[in-house]
DNA sequence: GACGACCTACCCGTTTCTGGGTATAGAAGG
DNA sequence: CCTTCTATACCCAGAAACGGGTAGGTCGTC
């Protein structure tokens, strides 16, 4: 087994790639009680220039982040020296949907996680990467079959949109309404609102605010 | 004059920036049209991969872009060993605020576009700012003093927010509702609405869709 | 002082969204 | 076969947003 060769997941060196203070603190604060080794930098061409000098067994990458993308970092450090023995992780602050985690999967990341999550599963995910090898990209955190929960928004499986959905979404963020949504689609508007609320309750969203949010985010609509 | 070297501002070598095909082929056809020689990259790192080879006179920089953002990818131009000779205009899909105007001008751009614009006054900011020396950033479009005409929508001026509309754009962009914002700003929800409204009729949104669209692309909110 | 821009606050009415429900039909999968 | 998911469509009621308007008070400028 590959766990051999890093028994309980533990000392590894990690390289947090986030440009939100808060969220910084609090995941270095957790991996390093964890026994890991913790760097932070704050945007994608920060985390390239310390690849060498880190030497990271795990990369910790926010999706968004200012000026270089975490899709385009992942890239760039995958084609690096030490880039296909290195475990890259994307984490995003809202929901990640299928199209970004496909575009992960070609920007070579490992694994996602969703924000928010526990201090528990941050650990267990992240110990799972490393005990993964490169080769088996199914650190994806196992798909919970859509819990009709009360509050999906503290939920921490990825939330996936049905086609429609994300159709309706892409719409909606790109400013119509949803009876206009309903003409271009030739359905009616009451079943636009459907898949409309279908979609919220998954992302967690309570208001178009937020799901323009993560349609932009997740690159459903276009910007 | 500066005019003698390029009479009537003919003939540049122009590197388009943009990642939205149609615009592309749009804009380029336009410059060709009036003499100038027009090379285009749909990527930041695209843009800096070719800037030796294409040598422009003048870098149309679409501010949203894949990976390396518009503003990342002024700066390293501007830092680059041609730098300082070439002119960086940033252009925008939707309206630009002050804030993302000062951000340009920290990053050493040369002047501002926003789309849509016509024919002829793309033209004339291209040959404004070719006719500009480097060091006289005054290439950004007179503002009218903010036309309250019925579509603002179709402005080609820079709508400016007021600080008090952009802290509620910022938290409409947030997920907030108006009640929430008011009591968080401790005003009255009727006051919010005021900033709200009069935010959407200077950029020219429908919607709050649009309005979180424009929040997000212009660095009003946070992503 | 007059003017304009801004922030504040309120009025009105209409439209849209939000959150809950039900229901049918087909596709997918055990 | 039966269950689950999906897409479609509709119902309801309440909340929120939208699109107008008016209006007082402050501040800086011309």
């Amino acid at each position: 087994m590959i766990a051999a060769q890093r028994p309980e997941g533990r000392a590894a060196r990690i390289l947090l790639v986030d440009d939100a203070p808060d969220r910084v603190l609090l995941v270095s604060r957790i991996l390093s009680e964890a026994d890991h080794r913790v760097w932070t930098v704050g945007s994608g061409e920060a985390a390239l220039e310390r690849l060498d000098e880190v030497a990271p067994d795990l990369v910790l990458l926010d999706v968004v982040l200012p000026g270089m993308s975490g899709l385009a970092t992942c890239r760039h450090i995958r084609s690096s020296r030490a880039g296909p023995r290195i475990r890259v992780v994307l984490f995003s602050g809202l929901a990640i949907t299928s199209e970004t985690q496909a575009e992960g999967i070609e920007a070579g990341a490992d694994g996602y996680l969703t924000w928010p999550l526990s201090q528990r599963e941050l650990l267990a995910r992240v110990d799972l990467a490393l005990r993964t090898t490169r080769t088996d990209p199914t650190v994806r955190p196992e798909t919970p079959p859509d819990s009709p929960a009360p509050r999906p928004r503290t939920a921490i499986g990825v939330p996936i949109l049905t086609p429609r959905q994300e159709e309706v979404v892409a719409l909606v963020a790109a400013g119509r309404t949803s009876a206009e949504i309903a003409a271009l689609l030739d359905i009616a508007p009451g079943t636009v609102e459907t898949h409309r609320k279908a979609a919220m309750r998954r992302i967690g969203a309570r208001s178009t605010a937020e799901l323009v949010r993560y349609a932009l985010l997740n690159g459903i609509a276009h910007v």
